[in-house]
DNA sequence: CGTCCTATTGATGGGGTTCAAGGCGTGTGG
DNA sequence: CCACACGCCTTGAACCCCATCAATAGGACG
């Protein structure tokens, strides 16, 4: 690390690392930016569906789930962002939000001007780049959850949740090589993979009992790993770890 | 119209349409970008996963599926390309391709430079924006694909498709108010919706049987469109059919 | 006229949901 | 300090939606 950020900045520090080399002053000024912070409690709802975005939100710590209420009650948890992660993933198309965020965990995000925003990526051209390729991984995560729910079964879907999430955790250091902690509750994790709870339940006991995972408190303790990758054919391609193939874009 | 695109061009310039006022001149201009076409019979693929992006990919006509396959040999559509759609969405992250691009249909594409077409949204803002939201739109129908796969019964999937990919069609005016063509088979219809090829067909059938489409060749014509909406809590909203919300982005 | 591809329908079985009840840990108030 | 409540997890039992297997029909095409 040739550069310090602030805590609050280390997980977005991490997860543009791999997009190239990002100026250490750049990351100062995106530091520097004038900002509101806020916090939620477990279970909070931070923005509804339907607001026009006039922030960008920049999650510090927590997870935060984007999801969608359907008229029978039911949710449906389209994309669970960590810390580093930002709303909306392209800033520059400020839509109305078409889905809640909602707190998963206690969490922390910082609020900034899209303005602001903006103009410094106008005069940083490599930290506008990297945003751009974080922006494109979310959504080849979305992609990678449609393949998920759409032709795997359901134990399927829950080992390869485990293992995307470890990896999206790895990138932004907190996880460890084989295990990490998921601190979201069961509830949550059902709207995630379209399951039932009693389903999903009985899922994760056969995973421990295969000796496959093993659980204590939030803990996730990966026994298998790579058993546990054939199991649901997971291949981390989809969150192009490596930045290769970035294109300057004419800069 | 007050611009008259190449047939060619119809359909993306009716795509950006709703973004605001792109200058005739820019459009024009995106006409004469050096190009290379080419096209593929039905079932073809176009691009296979892996491969890296050093092309922009504009559809000229027919239908493209973004798709994966599995080990098990399944296959997962994880989005249905129509006319003026592109590839990649984001023309500033050139990654490598994380599905394959097949065609659905009988397909014309048109290769782009990359660096032409950058070039060309770097002294064109306007268009740039409004490829923006024609990228946030892809990513929203990409959320919503989640949501259906994810808590939406069978026939509340079919009926939800058809409903989305009448709104798209309109969109490039490739369908009627009450009723479009659907030229794709009825094994890639399965793959959208991660369905078997029976009980998607017996979907369809119980849809014509409560009278809510009706079908003729490759045409579904709605009978009762409320009705087919409500049964699927149908929204569009996702679609961001008013460019309202736009934001100028520090032009 | 046979072949191949797509659509359709019947029969059977299983993966996952729903209903129901109990366990466990934690916080809270009497 | 204990009793109780509440949230979350866990397990059993019954049912059902949807997948799978199987067979036929109906073009399109050579």
């Amino acid at each position: 690390m040739d550069f310090d950020p602030s805590a609050a900045f280390a997980p977005l520090h991490y997860r543009l690392q791999p997009y190239g080399g990002i100026a250490r002053e750049d990351l100062r000024r995106l530091n520097d930016l004038p900002y509101t912070q806020m916090e939620f409690a477990v279970g909070r709802r931070i923005a509804p569906r339907g607001r026009q975005l006039d922030r960008i939100y920049l999650i510090i710590s927590g997870w935060v789930g984007q999801s969608r209420y359907l008229m029978s009650g039911t949710r449906q948890i389209v994309h669970v962002l960590l810390p580093g992660d930002i709303v909306p993933a392209n800033v520059f198309a400020l839509r109305k939000l078409d889905h809640e965020l909602e707190a998963l965990t206690h969490v922390v995000i910082r609020l900034f001007d899209p303005e602001d925003f903006v103009n410094l990526l106008q005069t940083a051209p490599e930290l506008n780049m990297a945003l751009w390729w974080a922006a494109e991984q979310q959504y080849s995560i979305l992609r990678e959850s449609i393949v998920r729910l759409g032709r795997r079964s359901s134990i399927e879907r829950v080992a390869h949740l485990f293992l995307e999430l470890h990896r999206r955790l790895l990138i932004i250091r907190q996880a460890k090589e084989e295990s990490f902690m998921l601190p979201m509750t069961q509830e949550a994790f059902r709207d995630v993979l379209g399951l039932s709870l009693v389903h999903m339940n009985r899922m994760l006991r056969q995973l421990e009992k295969q000796k496959l995972i093993e659980r204590k408190d939030t803990t996730i303790q990966f026994r298998n790993r790579q058993e546990l990758s054939r199991l649901c054919d997971f291949d981390p391609a989809h969150l192009h770890l490596n930045g290769e193939g970035a294109w300057g874009g004419g800069k």
